[in-house]
RNA sequence: GGACAGCUGGCCGAGUGGUCGAAGGCGCUCGCCUGGAACGCGAGUAUAGAGCAAUCUAUCUAGAGUUCGAAUCUCUAGCUGUCCA
């Protein structure tokens, strides 16, 4: 959530921000009004609920003294008549205002740069490079039906399409990988949590997803509970309406967790192959911090994801997101693109974010410096997307006879 | 699954429907005392929001209700304990 005091006070500088993100002028005057009507009504009725609490304890006062209360309960009544139509307007302006304030993005950083869509997107550095091939060199699709490891048929059997099932190797690679990243996260110094796989509303609102998001989530039937697209909710939401203390900062977490989503704007996207699902698994990083830290871990964050790709030995590059691809929730955002060499392109695998305190705002999470509690800044990254990982070792470690080369820091885990 | 009991500030714990944002204790902070400490003594010590401020509003697990007035009464949900299946 944006800050409604910042736009009270300076609307133009937020104005001029979230132009970037295509967010016009007319929406956040309207947004100000709101506001401000929100604070006359707040003001009026606290000012009735004032009158009304001073006339009861008034009446509490009549009582013990034995005095007449006819007179008094009249006035009491009118004015409770008075305060349920002002909390009526109160409800009404804050509805009203939630309803604009949460569907507006985050303010992007000054330093990213514009533009409308991922072509405008600035590659920062490459790590490691792409191998040259003499052999005819196969996507992960056909290397997964040789191996038998990635059947598509069955996964559209059980569930539907988007769906996929591993086998054999191709399973233990998955595990051997989700281990791999989580000790490896561990040993730099991420906690590891394991969280909730389903999660109520207010989390996905704490963290951006809902209100305006609602189209890529499944929802339970019968309950209001959704299944997490990302890891990044329930572990930001750990410390939800919290007052973190000082000295715990900042906190930074690792933990695996399947993602769910419904994929609802990618009809057609990566039909092929399993590059696009709607349950993938992902081990996630999320820290929460002060203002003052949060560069450091989201550089920290960003190291840690390339990190695991160089120890795969696996080709990569690291790319700032222009305004245009940002998404909703962050202020800055660097994805990390390996290399596959079956679409001879670079796709993304990591996507590290920091929110500043737009999250923060929104789930409420403090910490208190000098007495005064300030809000955190929260961010978020994979390290990471699992299967698309498991696409990149096959199509990066592949062998002239289909068979691929497991790569040596996973072989322990896989029992090798 | 059923029955009962409970949920109060950082923690423990009291609280007859009005004088309760809440006694008392512990802890913590500051001061006195001391060569320094312990002990002792004194003062202070919840959160959020609005306001330049005085001050006002809300919060005793959450939500709804009764009432002029709710920590206290009613209902619903959650959690914790104990007992029974």
């Amino acid at each position: 959530m944006i800050d409604l005091k910042l736009l009270q006070k300076d609307f133009d500088t937020v104005a001029g921000a979230l132009a970037r993100k295509k967010v016009s002028v007319e929406l956040l005057s309207d947004l100000k009004d709101k506001n401000e009507t929100l604070k006359i009504a707040k003001q009026s009725f606290e000012a009735a609920q004032a009158d009304q609490n001073a006339m009861s304890k008034l009446f509490g006062q009549y009582k013990r003294e034995g005095k007449d209360t006819a007179e008094l309960k009249e006035k009491v009544d009118a004015n409770k008549e008075k305060l349920t139509s002002l909390i009526d307007v109160q409800r009404e302006a804050e509805e009203a205002l939630t309803k604009v304030v949460m569907a507006i993005p985050n303010i992007p950083d000054a330093d990213v740069p514009d533009g409308d869509d991922e072509d405008q997107n600035v590659e920062l550095k490459k790590v490691l490079t792409p191998r040259e091939f003499d052999f005819d060199i196969q996507e992960h699709f056909e290397l997964g039906d040789k191996n038998g490891w990635i059947d598509f048929e069955r996964g559209v059997k059980l569930a539907h399409s988007r769906f996929v099932v591993l086998h054999g190797e191709g399973a233990r690679l998955e595990r051997a990988l989700i281990n791999f990243m989580l000790d490896f996260n561990r040993e730099r110094g991420y906690h590891e949590v394991s969280v909730p796989q389903l999660v109520n509303r207010q989390a996905l609102e704490g963290t951006g997803q809902l209100p305006k998001f609602e189209d890529d989530l499944y929802k339970m039937q019968d309950e209001e509970l959704y299944l997490i697209p990302t890891a990044e909710v329930p572990l930001t939401n750990l410390f939800q309406d919290e007052i973190v203390p000082e000295d715990k900062l900042p906190v930074k977490m690792t933990g695996y967790t399947s993602c769910f989503r419904k994929e609802a704007g990618a009809a057609g996207r990566d039909t092929r192959g399993m590059i696009r699902q709607h349950q993938f698994h992902k081990v996630e990083l999320v820290a929460i911090t002060k203002p003052e830290q949060s560069e450091d871990v989201f550089n920290d964050m960003v190291e840690t994801a390339s990190g695991i790709l160089s120890a795969l030995d696996l080709p990569h590059r690291i790319v700032q997101l222009c305004t245009g691809d940002l998404g909703f929730s962050a202020a800055r955002t660097i994805d990390i693109e390996v290399w596959l060499p079956g679409q001879g392109k670079y796709r993304e695998i990591s996507s590290i974010s920091n929110t500043r305190e737009f999250q923060a705002r929104r789930a409420k999470i403090r910490y208190k410096e000098n007495k005064k509690n300030m809000l955190v800044n929260t961010l978020n990254g994979s390290s990471l997307a699992v299967g698309r990982t498991i696409v990149a070792i096959m199509e990066n470690h592949q062998n002239a006879d289909g068979t691929i080369t497991i790569p040596e820091v996973l072989r322990p885990y896989m029992g090798m």
